[in-house]
RNA sequence: GGGCGAUUAGCUCAGCUGGUUAGAGCGUCCCUCUGAUAAGGGGAAGGUCUCAAGUUCGAAUCUUGAAUCGCCCA
């Protein structure tokens, strides 16, 4: 016996009970012994995912992906890690931290204690990890899961008891250590599960790879002008200002004059013979130049103007009375104020050398760079107008403001003029001292005080609001200034061209991958490491008071070069405060060198993890075995500059090999309408949310049949829609199986009829199966999830809508016949098939069916695990094979069947008689081979369509009219320009005629050209007026004329329906016997009892009276065209079973 | 500003190397079938295939330009 199956199921709550089932029984782990010894292997390393909140939905997205590869390869018995990974380190988790804490700035943490900070962002990740781990666990996602619980011990102690003494327990083994140090070694080889980035040996293999760097001479101290985040107290590197950290963003706009001390107006091509004498006659000269960034202004050292462009020369009367003359581009005099008139033009190449009064030269802080550039240069600071071909009319007044320690294309044009360079802020984004009013105060709040500043100098001309997107804090949304620092970092000069050779020997899918990362890598400047920061890797460079630097290459060489500190490090994690304490010494000048307080970028962190996590260390042997990985997936947004680009980076500086062989990458999940999902507009939906509400399974669902190209929009809509359409239709069609398998007593273990036996439905079924089988199994193996789960929908719809449907009556009878065994063999061989070919993709429902229909067990009620291979996830992938002559033959005739019966429904809607009316024929035109298929299938057809016959038309004109066309594809070539003259003349000539000669093979005379009769294609149009309905090939008629005989049939089958919806409401069960009263008017009456078998057998009636019913169950009045009819049932118990033929 | 991609039905998208009447799913409306099915079937409405020019016997498809929108990079 089956389990008896509900069709109404809370999936939900199903896939609950399933993740009980496997976590009693283990599944995995027998998953993991029954692959331990397979020489086949799946590489996978997973992308670590950012220990620092709750997973979202877009998580599920890729996890699903990770997983239903996985679990593919194991079916097909590989071997593999089941390793997932958590990235641990780095701003955002700080950033987190803080808000709890409320902490502002950097001094917030230094009072509160950098190491007890550093053991609160370790907290928040091991709490973060066992959240993702439980919902990752949710979504069936197979992996070697850490215990949350544990993971939620470990959190707490590291903060109220680092250094306690503590064990774990792995496999029996029990594994000793402090608290900091477990945690340091999470996910090594004796501990196992996951990987954690912060962990020891992640970070001193990125020490190894730091120092392989160096020794190849990358590493260096730049000093560049940065984006800085103001509130994180830290630069921000290229890689990671994504598009999410732009928003938009009102800023005052300030048009500034700068006045000229020098310049040249040979150049100038007077607009008039007097605009000359205007000019000379001014009080002053000005460059007129925009900026959004008014803090710069301060900072200003030079002014740029485009060589190419023209430049106008206006002069406007002020109120005070004030005459001035201005240079700003040709095209952006609409910038101006009031009325002016335009003296002349000059090409900007003709102004380089020109000079102008510094803005606030009388600053002290400004007066004292000067100063010492002066001393340095030996000769006096003038501020230079340069030239830079950057620089455009789009905006502002085709002027340029440039302060070279502000800006970053101003940093590079200063030190390409080798121009004086005023940092005007500190890390703080706060004003240092020496620039009067403004010092004290933060950059963003001060356009008021630039603005009065200007004017009491009199280089005030105009602010405006303005709308621009502006670059934001990618984790606090802090709107960024830009610093003037020293950072690390590793040069790209020869490294990129490596990394390029590396990213085409990988498979990049979707194609354009590959291009988008080279791009990447041809653009990209060095790579920025270092961040001033707290919470991350330490990078492992020692600087000397004389400016030099050492790389550390690990643990070992450390503590060979210690010369102070190293009691205080030893037993720690290489974080700081600790590791800073470590002092080495130069082994030639003796100097003393200190780590530099910096912690690394973490896409070192993650990038690392193809060596860390398989031990190249430690375990070379090992390491050969997993590397490179077959196979990593995630989103790209932004991969292309950070997992992607890091992992190759570091694989190419290692190995010089390409770390995976296939990158897969998907778009981006947004809301239903297209908007990208935020919390704060209230649009997010939270993993477990979804989980709860839709079920895993379904979700899973969207995103496999997702592509990968396209945005998802996700949202219970789409959930649903795929739960109505494909969840739903499968497991109706499980549960019909059961329930008939169950009344039949049928079981797996009855022989099972030879496929020679079954009929054609159920070998077209089988065969169909085998084709889905292959598609999909091709699909999987190319990394292309859409086709295959596109290919399972197909079939269960055959399955559900054709093959089940047409087989319904098979079910029925009460005798068990060979036809009857022959259904139900093929129904379950379908189903356990089904169930093994969708079990990566939808891991639940699968493992239902599969316990359900192979070892006739619920999955809520196993207490211990089964011997052997007892999960569907246990099972061997189905075997595609190829398909031999017959099954194909069979695939078509069915198609050219089903063709027939649609076009049947098409001239059943046209004639208005319903499908419940009986019909005498359908006359059928058609060629041979379909007419031989179609007879085959004529008992289908026929119950189809519900007619008595079904015949082919001899005289097909009766039907049809022919349109002949010439074949375009054959003809265009031949003929050229003529082809439309002869498509007139073939459509005027007697189609009739055309159609004799081609089918008799003969050319047909069109114009004076000869057509072969290959070259003329001849479509059959479906006569008006007929019920009538046909595509290209076949054309199908109903004869509606009916008989009194048709219409007593057609009224019987009226009856049956009434009386079984009747029993349907009265909540019968589906074998239930009934006695059955009626009353009729006559001509009803008459056709009841002309029926009477026919009604009594399609409403299980052991009796039929045609009296009314003292007493029923259920009875009710009905209307049928004109007549009427009253309808009793009462139960009639099972006695008279066998009665029913 | 540069690069890549897109623009087809109300919505989400197919339409391969040019070819005859441009399709699907969802949604809407009508009809219909039904003892596994919250399903299924038939039909209707809905498209100047973003615009313009060109190549061609023939363009949703190829070329060029424009517009708009993405993404990536400045």
């Amino acid at each position: 016996m089956f389990q008896p199956v509900s069709s109404s199921t809370d999936f939900p709550a199903q896939e609950r009970q399933v993740l009980e089932f496997w976590k009693r029984t283990r599944a995995f782990f027998r998953l993991r012994e029954l692959l331990a010894h397979s020489q086949k292997r799946f590489a996978f390393i997973d992308g670590p995912i950012t220990a620092n909140n709750p997973m979202g939905v877009h998580h599920a997205w890729g996890r699903t992906y990770k997983d239903l590869w996985q679990r593919f390869f194991a079916m097909k018995g590989y071997n593999q890690r089941w390793q997932n990974g958590f990235d641990c380190q780095g701003l955002w988790v700080e950033v987190n931290v803080e808000k709890d804490r409320g902490f502002q700035t950097k001094r917030d943490i230094e009072s509160f204690g950098v190491e007890k900070f550093i053991l609160l962002c370790k907290q928040r990740v091991l709490n973060s990890a066992a959240m993702q781990t439980e919902q990752s666990i949710r979504l069936g996602y197979w992996m070697d899961w850490d215990d949350p619980d544990e993971l939620r011990m470990l959190a707490e102690k590291i903060v109220t008891s680092p250094q306690e003494v503590i064990t774990l327990r792995r496999d029996g083994k029990a594994i000793q250590g402090t608290v900091e140090q477990l945690v340091g070694q999470l996910g090594t080889p004796e501990l196992g599960r996951s990987y954690f980035t912060f962990s020891d040996e992640n970070n001193y293999q990125i020490w190894h790879f730091l120092k392989r760097c160096h020794e190849r001479g990358w590493i260096y101290r730049g000093e560049d002008v940065i984006p800085w985040c103001p509130r994180c107290a830290t630069g921000i590197s290229q890689h990671e200002i994504d598009t999410e950290g732009y928003k938009d963003r009102e800023d005052p706009a300030f048009t500034v004059r700068f006045k000229l001390t020098h310049f040249d107006t040979t150049h100038i091509q007077w607009a008039s013979s007097e605009a000359r004498e205007k000019f000379l006659h001014a009080h002053g000269a000005f460059m007129l130049a925009w900026t959004t960034t008014p803090w710069t202004l301060a900072a200003n050292i030079m002014l740029a103007v485009g060589p190419q462009l023209r430049y106008s020369v206006v002069r406007q009367v002020h109120k005070d009375g004030e005459i001035a003359v201005y240079f700003l581009g040709a095209q952006t005099l609409r910038t101006l104020r009031g009325e002016y008139e335009v003296l002349g033009e000059i090409q900007g190449v003709h102004m380089a050398g020109w000079t102008y009064q510094g803005i606030f030269d009388d600053l002290p802080a400004v007066i004292d760079t000067i100063k010492k550039w002066e001393d340095l240069h030996g000769k006096t600071f003038r501020h230079p107008v340069i030239l830079w071909e950057e620089v455009s009319e789009t905006e502002g007044t085709g002027i340029v403001h440039n302060a070279p320690g502000a800006g970053p294309e101003d940093y590079q044009l200063g030190k390409a003029h080798s121009m004086p360079r005023i940092a005007p802020l500190d890390e703080n984004g706060i004003y240092l001292p020496g620039f009067n009013e403004l010092s004290g105060k933060h950059a963003h709040d001060v356009p008021d005080i630039v603005e009065a500043m200007l004017r009491a100098r009199g280089w005030f001309y105009r602010r405006e609001k303005y709308l621009h997107r502006y670059a934001h804090c990618w984790r606090c949304g802090t709107p960024l200034v830009y610093r003037m620092v020293d950072e690390w970092y590793i040069s790209m000069d020869e490294l990129r061209y490596e990394m390029m050779e590396v990213v085409q020997r990988i498979n990049w899918i979707p194609a354009f991958g590959k291009e988008r990362e080279l791009d990447w890598l041809r653009n990209m400047h060095d790579w920025m490491i270092s961040k001033k920061r707290y919470w991350g890797l330490a990078l492992p460079i020692w600087e000397y008071p004389d400016g030099t630097f050492e790389v550390i290459g690990s643990y070992e060489e450390l503590k060979a070069r210690a010369v102070a500190g190293w009691e205080e490090f030893e037993g720690h994690t290489p974080h700081r405060p600790y590791v800073d304490k470590v002092k080495i010494r130069h082994p030639q000048t003796g100097l003393i060198g200190t780590r530099v307080s910096d912690v690394g970028n973490p896409w070192l962190d993650a990038g690392i993890v193809a060596y860390s996590t398989l031990r190249y260390r430690t375990d070379r042997a090992y390491w050969e075995q997993w590397f490179p990985a077959d196979f990593i997936t995630e989103s790209f947004p932004g991969q292309f500059r950070n997992w992607f680009y890091a992992l190759i980076a570091m694989s190419t500086v290692l190995e010089k090999r390409e770390p995976t062989r296939t990158i897969l990458g998907f778009a981006t999940l947004l809301d239903e309408k297209g908007e990208p999902m935020h919390k704060s507009k209230g649009n997010a939906i939270e993993f477990n949310e979804a989980a709860d509400r839709a079920g895993a399974d379904v979700m899973r669902w969207l995103y496999i049949r997702q592509r990968y190209d396209d945005n998802l929009l996700f949202g219970y809509n789409a959930l649903n829609e795929v739960r109505r359409t494909v969840i739903l239709p499968l497991w109706n069609a499980y549960s019909f199986f059961v329930t008939y398998a169950n009344a039949d007593d049928w079981s797996p273990h009855q022989e099972r009829p030879s496929l020679e036996l079954r009929n054609q439905l159920d070998r077209w079924i089988l065969a169909r199966m085998a084709e889905t089988v292959n598609s999909v199994h091709q699909s999987l193996m190319a990394f292309d999830a859409r086709p295959a789960a596109l290919a399972i929908e197909v079939f269960i719809d055959d399955l559900t809508n054709w093959y089940i449907r047409r087989s319904r009556e098979r079910f029925w009878g009460s005798q068990m016949t060979t036809d009857k065994r022959a259904a139900y063999a093929t129904l379950y061989e379908v189903l356990t098939t089904l169930a093994r070919l969708i079990a990566p993709m939808m891991p639940f429902l699968s493992e239902v069916m599969w316990q359900n229909l192979v070892h006739q067990r619920d999955v809520s009620a196993v207490t211990t695990a089964p011997e052997g291979a007892f999960s569907v996830h246990h099972q061997p992938f189905p075997e595609p094979r190829p398909l031999d002559e017959s099954e194909q033959n069979l695939l078509d005739a069915m198609q050219i069947t089903r063709l027939v019966v649609t076009l049947g429904h098409n001239a059943r809607a046209q004639s208005k008689v319903k499908v419940r009316q009986p019909l005498n024929k359908l006359s059928i035109v058609a060629d041979a081979q379909a007419q031989t298929v179609i007879l085959a299938q004529q008992e289908l057809i026929k119950d189809e369509l519900n007619v008595k016959a079904v015949e082919f038309v001899t005289d097909e004109q009766s039907l049809v009219t022919y349109r002949v066309l010439p074949d375009l594809k054959k003809l265009g070539k031949k003929l050229g320009e003529t082809l439309p003259r002869v498509r007139t003349a073939l459509s005027q000539l007697d189609p009739v005629q055309v159609v004799t000669r081609v089918r008799a093979q003969q050319p047909v005379e069109v114009d004076g050209v000869t057509l072969q009769p290959d070259e003329v294609i001849v479509q059959r149009i479906p006569k008006p007026g007929l019920s009538v309905a046909g595509d290209n090939s076949i054309v199908v008629a109903l004869d509606t004329t009916l008989s009194e005989a048709l219409i007593q049939e057609g009224l019987a089958r009226e009856v049956v329906r009434r009386i079984n919806d009747l029993r349907k409401s009265a909540q019968l069960h589906i074998s239930d016997r009934i006695i059955t009263h009626f009353t009729a008017s006559p001509r009803l009456a008459e056709a009841i009892r002309a029926f009477a078998d026919y009604v009594q057998r399609e409403t299980l009636s052991i009796e039929l009276h045609e009296s009314p019913a003292a007493q029923s169950i259920a009875s009710e009045q009905f209307h049928i065209d004109e007549e009427q009819l009253t309808v009793w049932i009462n139960l009639g118990h099972a006695i008279m079973e066998g009665q029913r033929s």
